[in-house]
DNA sequence: CGAGGGGTTGATCTCCTTCAACGGAGGTGG
DNA sequence: CCACCTCCGTTGAAGGAGATCAACCCCTCG
C-alpha cells in the first residue's frame, strides 16, 4: 500500500510508448519528436494498491513503465472482474484524455512504476497534429477489441479455453512489446487474480492449470509463463491474433507529408 | 438475406447521429456542419445478414438508422457472443475509420437500415476539425466501456442480473437517443439473440425470464421491453449507467474558439 | 393446411462453486 | 536461529447454476 511520489528521468518509459504507437500507427518525425517531449511524474505503486477508483476524475493518463497493471470493476459483494491487464508501454487509461472521469478502477496487481502523463500535454498534441488525435484513437479501439474478444471469452468457453486464451494473449503482446518471447514471458499475477481476469474462482483455477500442465502445454510458476507447445495451447484457446492488431503495417489515415 | 442498395435520403439518419456526438461533445457550429455535411449510401437488410465479418476490411462505417444491429464474435463450433448492441443513430463500426480491417462480425438483429458512411469523408472531417476526432475518439471510448462493463457481467453476475443489466442499458440508451423512455422501448431480438449477449442458452434466458416477470420487475414480449419497476431491476442487475457516459455536459478538451 | 420460427416445459447431467482444511515458502521479530 | 505469521498454492467433498436433450405448443405466413 506505499506510495511515493519522485520526480525522475522517465524517458525510457515515454520511449516505450512511443514505440507502442509505432506499431499500429505510422507518424511522421515532428509527431514522433512530439511524444517523445512528453513528461510526467513517476509514481510506484505497491501489490494491491488502487490507482484510480470509480468516480475518480483524473488529469493525466498513466503510462506503464513497469511491472503489471489492471483494469478492473468490482460488483457490491466484492467480487473483481478484471477487464484487461496492461503492461509496460501501455499508457493504460489514454482514454482518459477523452473521457477523465472513471467508471472503472486501475490497480496494480504487481509492484509497478507509472509515469502521469498530464492530459494538458495529451490535448496539445492531439491538437497540433491530427495524426496523433487519430493515433491514440486508435491504440483505444485495440484496447476496446480486447474487452470485446474478452467478453466472447467469458461468454463462450470453459475455464481451460478461458486460462489459454489469456496466455496467449499476454505472450503475443509482450512479444511486440520486446519484452519476452510469446512463449516465455512474465505474468506477475497470483492464481487468484487470474481468476479475476477469467471470472473463476481460485480453486478451479488452480485445477484447470494443473490439468493444462499436465497436458504439457504450458507452466506458469512465480509469475513467469513458459509455454511448451504455442499451437496446442492456441488451438484450445481458439485463439486468432488479429484482434490485437499488432500485425501489418502502421496505419495511416492519409499520406505522410513530407 | 435480402440486401438491396439504394440511393435515397439519408439526412435524418445524419442528424441522429451528430445528435449522439452531441450528448457527449461539445461541437463548433462549423463541426456540427461538417458532420452534416456527411452523405453515404443507404442500404437494407434482412434479420440475421451478416453486414461486415471477420478478414472483411471495409472502406465505410456503419450508420444504423433503423433496427437493431449487433457486434459479435464466433466460436468454431458456431456458438456465438454478442459483445454491443447499436440503436438508430450509433455509428456501430465508427473505430472502422482507423481500424478498418474486422476481426469482429456486424450482424442485422432485426430489420435495419443502414446508412455506410465513407471513411475517406470521416477522415477529412477529423483531419480540419481536431474535435471532431477527439468527439469520435470519445464515442469509441463509451463504446469500449460498454465492452468492459459485459466482461464484468458475464464474468461475475448471475443469469437474471445478467438479462437484467442489458434491460437496463438499453433502456438508458433508447431514451437518451429518444428514441422510448428507458422504461418503455423496442428491443427486437428473439430470445436466442438474447441469450447470445448474456452469454447464456436460449432454454435458460427463457427461465431467467419468466422468473423476473413473475417477479414483476419487467416484461419481454415481442420485441418489445416494458419495466414495471425500474429501480428493483437496477437493484438485481447493479446497474450504475455512469459508464455509458450520458450525463454531465458535453465535453470539450479546449475552449471553443470564437 | 402445412411448414417453420419462436417460445415453453421437463428430466438429466456437468462444470464450476462453495466450504473447509492443509502445506510450503518467505519474511519478520524475539 | 528458530518461531511464527501470512500469503499463495493445493486438495477433498458436497452443492448448485446453468447446459443439454428432447418434446410440445402457438402463431404467422405462404
Amino acid at each position: 500500500m506505499t506510495e511515493s511520489i519522485l520526480q525522475q528521468p522517465n524517458d525510457y518509459a515515454i520511449s516505450l510508448f512511443l514505440k507502442r504507437l509505432l506499431i499500429r500507427s505510422a507518424l511522421t518525425g515532428e509527431e514522433q519528436r512530439a511524444i517523445l517531449s512528453l513528461t510526467g511524474e513517476t509514481q510506484r505503486f505497491g501489490t494491491h494498491f488502487d490507482i484510480v477508483l470509480p468516480g475518480h476524475t483524473v488529469e493525466g493518463a498513466c503510462l506503464v513503465a513497469k511491472g503489471l497493471v489492471a483494469r478492473y470493476d468490482q460488483m457490491l459483494d466484492g467480487q473483481r472482474q478484471i477487464t484487461s491487464f496492461y503492461i509496460p508501454g501501455d499508457m493504460c487509461d489514454l482514454h482518459s484524455v477523452v473521457a477523465p472521469k472513471a467508471s472503472w478502477s486501475i490497480t496494480a496487481v504487481s509492484p509497478v512504476t507509472i509515469v502521469r502523463v498530464p492530459h494538458r500535454q495529451l490535448i496539445d498534441r492531439c491538437i497540433h497534429y491530427p495524426g496523433i488525435a487519430i493515433g491514440f484513437w486508435r491504440d483505444g479501439t485495440a484496447d476496446a477489441s480486447v474487452f470485446a474478444k474478452w467478453v466472447g471469452n467469458l461468454g463462450r468457453k470453459n475455464a481451460k479455453a478461458r486460462i489459454a486464451h489469456v496466455m496467449c494473449e499476454m505472450g503475443m503482446r509482450n512479444e511486440a512489446a520486446g519484452l519476452g518471447e510469446r512463449t516465455s514471458y512474465e505474468l506477475p499475477t497470483t492464481q487468484e487474480q487470474l481468476g479475476e481476469a477469467t471470472g473463476m474462482t481460485t480453486v478451479h483455477v488452480n485445477r484447470s492449470l494443473q490439468e493444462i500442465r499436465r497436458e504439457g502445454l504450458l507452466n506458469f510458476r512465480s509469475g513467469r509463463v513458459e509455454i511448451h507447445d504455442w499451437d496446442a495451447l492456441t488451438h484450445i484457446a481458439e485463439f486468432d491474433p488479429s484482434y490485437l492488431m499488432l500485425d501489418g503495417p502502421p496505419h495511416r489515415v492519409a499520406p505522410i507529408a513530407a
